[in-house]
Parts: structure tokens; sequence; C-alpha cells
DNA sequence: ATGAAAGCGCTAACAA
DNA sequence: TTGTTAGCGCTTTCAT
């Protein structure tokens, strides 16, 4: 605190009686530096406060030391949704201690050219891909400018590494729990149809119906907004006033889905029962609280980091792809 | 998309026809250079699709090129409100197009140490703050550091430029509108004592209680989180059975205090009557839909980002702080 | 209006 | 195990 401006890696060396490369050496954790020397450039950068310069790393070294997240889709919804909240905080959470940077991109259709030539100007090492919809191109540009790329969720088209829940396990348990209970006249929102995400909890709800010998017919899309939501309830009470029982595959198109049920005086569960999906924040605050199927967001977050950064590290032997386990979480709504 | 290799500022040069320093003149959208030359680079540009390494500009220019957005407290709250994700929108949106990059940060209690030894690192030009506690140290250690600065919301202690909005106002017309329905037993759900939010907007609901004669001792704090809002209804009808409205300083924390409300029976608005703030996502799907303070959430985060993007651009006479407006939205709830 | 040359602060061969 | 020496790709004087 002593001195106005930045020590440089020059002036640790100089404190700690070594050159710089013995300084640089120690600061990247490599190998052959003695404990002397080691302890010697540890004091000098506590004793001036040494930090250093990230653009000079990034330019001799070759590398960008951070990473992207991408957020495929004009971002305003995806940023709103808890499950974006989650997955942030596990990226983070996974990345803290390793002086990695989380450089937070948004994607706008128009933009994917200018976002293609920025990553692909070494400004980042990797990237972690969020919300994608259907066969989107952005996955194609990326490969194709060889960057290391992890998905969150399996992405409908091409095919690079992603992490995703067990959606068709989640889809499956939601819709036996709702048969265990009795209910004849099932129905499903599903997410849209242009992500796999949507499309395998709705396989997961399909195959519960045909075990249980129900119809699944009363399927309606939506696209993770509470209005979606809201619309798609309503679309299925004109189609089936008999229903009994949803299985809505979020919890915030459950919100939508709830508040149509309450305006239209059905009792949730006596009347319809309501299973959500993601249990998050909003399933044990809604009213009544949503019986939903858990994911942990914020492990899915963890993993797609880890993935990326063994990828990066040149781990071998990667899994390209890696499923996380759902389960049901009982509460009111079913 | 025919070479390998991505080319450097040489190349364009070459293609151009000119040297490297035209180029980044160019590039930098410098004064003096010819409308010819110019033309030659951009073209040169898009034919070879090159974009500029970050590193080496930030390297060079003394200038990151990016700004943080620096979350204090743990993250795992901040990150779950759709408050948070608002402002991330509007940050973004001023950011767009300006080659300027967002640097997601999150302080740990013990981290400030490390998080302002990487600040003034030089790795970013300026940084956001948002959701600041009490007299938060990070902000004196980031002035200490001369790194620029703009609040989210007004800080409480220390003096940074800071953009918020009209918390007093809002919670005055939520008072107001609460005494106009013709409450009388009015409580309030505050926010932290520690966040200057949460108190403005207090002030503004006891001024609106003293203007009407009114008590204004049903307060209860709480801390932004759907949970603590539970909590804090919950000993407001223990104290007060006989309340007939309740102002809650933040939507999230509304959601907990309906549950309670529906749990003890007690119907929205006729027995108790509620006014939230924020008219997040959660207001208009809450049940029934909360009647809210409206306060423009993205603009905050937009408004934040210009008036750093200003004072790093060095302008003059820029104003400290900025309040923006809030107004009362009307639906069910009151 | 433009070019030449000197770094920005660090890492990475290479030698020792 | 350590130091020396070149750059990394760009911006920026300083000439011209």
């Amino acid at each position: 605190m002593t001195d106005t401006a930045k020590p440089r890696i020059e002036e640790v060396a100089r404190v700690a009686g070594v050159s710089k490369s013995t300084v640089s050496r120690v600061i990247n954790g490599e190998q052959y530096v003695s404990a002397r020397a080691r302890n010697a450039v540890h004091e000098a950068i506590a004793q001036l406060g040494y930090s250093p310069n990230q653009a000079a790393r990034s330019l001799a070294g070759n590398r960008a030391n951070a990473i992207a997240l991408v957020v495929s889709e004009q971002g305003s919804r995806v940023l709103s949704d808890p499950f974006f909240a989650s997955v942030l905080r596990g990226v983070h959470a996974e990345l803290t201690g390793r002086r990695i940077q989380l450089l937070l991109m948004m994607s706008q259709p128009a933009d994917n050219i200018d976002l293609v030539a920025y990553l692909s100007g070494g400004h980042v090492d990797g990237a972690l891909l969020v919300s994608l919809h259907g066969a989107d191109p952005l996955v194609a540009m990326l490969t194709g400018i060889r960057l290391p790329v992890v998905a969150c969720g399996r992405p409908l088209g091409g095919s690079v590494p992603f992490v995703d829940a067990d959606n068709f396990n989640g889809g499956l348990e939601a819709g036996r729990h709702l048969v265990s209970l009795g209910r004849r006249r099932v129905a499903t929102i599903a997410g849209p149809r242009d992500m796999a995400v949507g499309m395998d909890r709705l396989s997961g709800w399909r195959r519960a119906m045909s075990e249980a010998r129900l119809a699944d017919d009363l399927v309606q899309e939506a696209d993770f907004t509470p209005e979606s939501g809201a619309r798609a309830m309503a679309s299925l009470l004109e189609r089936e006033p008999e229903l009994d029982a949803v299985f809505v595959a979020a919890d915030i198109m459950a919100l939508g889905a709830l508040q149509v049920l309450h305006a239209r005086g059905l009792r949730v569960p006596s009347d319809v029962a309501i299973v959500g999906f993601d249990d998050s924040v909003l399933a044990s605050t809604a009213t009544p609280p949503l019986t939903t199927v858990r994911q942990d967001v914020e492990q899915l977050g963890r993993t797609m980091t880890w993935r990326l950064l063994a990828e990066l590290a040149g781990e071998p032997d990667l899994p390209p792809s890696l499923l996380l386990p759902t389960s049901l979480v009982h509460r009111a709504s079913a």
C-alpha cells in the first residue's frame, strides 16, 4: 500500500532476488522451482500486493484465461429464469480459485457473425452454451472455429459435448406419480418443440402414460414463460374440461398454469393435480407449493464448467456428455 | 473462410495496402485517416474476417476494454432474483456494439482482497457494484485503488456515484394507495436495515402513514428472499391479527407473504391488501396478481452502464448520481 | 494523412 | 533448477 504504481513482475523478481522467469513459474504453479525460490516469490508478491496483468499473460501465453458463457436467445427470457441464475452460480463456483474469468455474451439473431468473430479472436479459451434452440447454427459456427464448447442441455442438432439432467426420467417419474394418485385424464404442458429438454421430458411423460394405458393426447406446447404456461393451461382446459392432472415441464410455466386454474375456480390438487419441473425457488413459494421434479441446476453448471476446463487442460478420455439425476420432490400440488 | 489461421493486423495492412498504424487508426475510429484508406481497410477486414486480439489491444493501449459487474453478497441470493436478471439485461443492452466485455465477479466475504487485487490489476476499466450491503468495505477499497465505480442503488456508506430508483416515492405511493383503499391498520415488510433501498422505501411508507395520521409501528424486516417474507408476514400477523394491508418492499418477499396469508385462510385483497415493489415477472404471475411499485430495472442497468462509460470516456460534468422514477401498477392484490 | 519503431507485461524456448 | 532472450499483436509517439 506504500507504492502508488502497480508493481510489475520485474519488481517482484527483484524483491525476491530471482528472475522474472522464476516468478512466472511460481505464479503458474510449474514444477521445477526450489522451495526457497517459491517462498521468496510468494513473500514478494504479498509484500508488493502484486497481481499479474491478464492481458500480458494472455498475449504471451496464447491463452485467454477466460471462458464465455454464451446465452443464445434474446437473453431477455433466459436471464429472468431462476434456472439460468442457478447455472451461473454453478459455473462461478467451479471457476473460483482458478483465475479464469467469465465473460457473459448474449447472441442476438443478427449478431452471430460478430459473436463468432469475437470468440474466434482468441479472447476466450472455450465457451459454455446455454439455452440452445433447435439446430442453432451457432453450434456449427463455433465448432467450425475449433473453439472447445460444452452445451447446457442436449442440443437437437450438431454433436457437441453437453451436460444435461435426466429429463426423460424426470418426465417419467412425474407421470407415474400422477397416475399413482389415481388420476386418469393427465395432460402435459411441454417445452418448445425445438428444445431437447422439453422433448425429453415429454417422452418420459408419454412413457408413463403408456405404462398406465392412459391416453397421451393432452399435450400443449409452451415456451418456458409463465404467460405461455397460462395460455397452454387454458387451451388444455378447453380441449378437456375433465382433466384431473397436468405435468408442466418447468416451474416457471406452472406458475402461469396455476393462475389459470385458480381463475377458473379449480382447486389444486383436489380438482387438478400439478407436477412441475426444476424445483426452483418458484416451486416452494407457489400457491400451493409445487410437487416438482428436482434437477440440481447448480451442479449442472459446475459439471459443464468442469467438463470444459478438463478439455482445455487436454485431459484424455473425457466422456463426451453427462447426464445428471432427477428426482421427484413431494409438496402440496400433487 | 479460406485461410485457417487467424489473420493479424499485419495481413489486413498488406491487403489494404497501408501500414499497421493506419489499420489501427481505422479500427479505433481515429480522426486523421483518408476516406480511401478507411475504405480499403474496411474491405480488407471484411475479406479476411479479421477480429483484433483483445489481449494485445489491452496490453498496448493500457485499457482493458472490459468492465466488471461485481455482485456483492454470496451471489447465491442475488442471482436468483429477477431484479438482478433485469439489471444484467440493461447493462448488456448498453454495452452491445461497444466492444466492451462484461466480466462477472462475485465477491465472497473472504475474497475481497483477491477481488480488489484482481480489479486493480488493470483487467477492467471500471466496475458496476450490485447488491451492496451496509457500508461495504468493498466500496472504499475500490475507490482506494482509483477504479471508476458506479453502484446499483444508493450505498449506505461511502460516496460513490450511484443510480437508483426513487424508492422513497415508491414507498410513499404504495402507502397512500393502501390508505386510499380505506385500510387503517397498514403494516410493512421492509428490506434489511443495512440496505438503503429498503430503508428508503420504508421512509416513504412512513411518510404516507403520517400523512394519514395512521400508526407506523407495524414494521418487520426481511432480506429479499421469499422465506424471509413469509416469516415477516407471520410475525406481523402475530403482533396484529387485525391488520388489513401490507406494503412489501419487494415482490419476491411478497410471494412468501402471500403464502402465509393463504395458509391462514386470509383473503387477498378483501382481508389483507398487498402492495409489492419491483413489478418483476413474479408480480403478474402471483396469486392474486400483485399491485406493485414499478421500477424500470433494465433502465437502471442501462443508466449505470452509461454513467460508468461516460466517466471512462472522461466526460466532464457528470451528475454524481441519478434517480429513476417509480410508479404504481394496479392489479388485483390491492 | 501516414509509416517506422518502440514498447505494453508477460510466457516460453533455449542455454547454462 | 534457473536466467537470458525473443517475441505475443497491438497502440502510440515521433517523424515525415
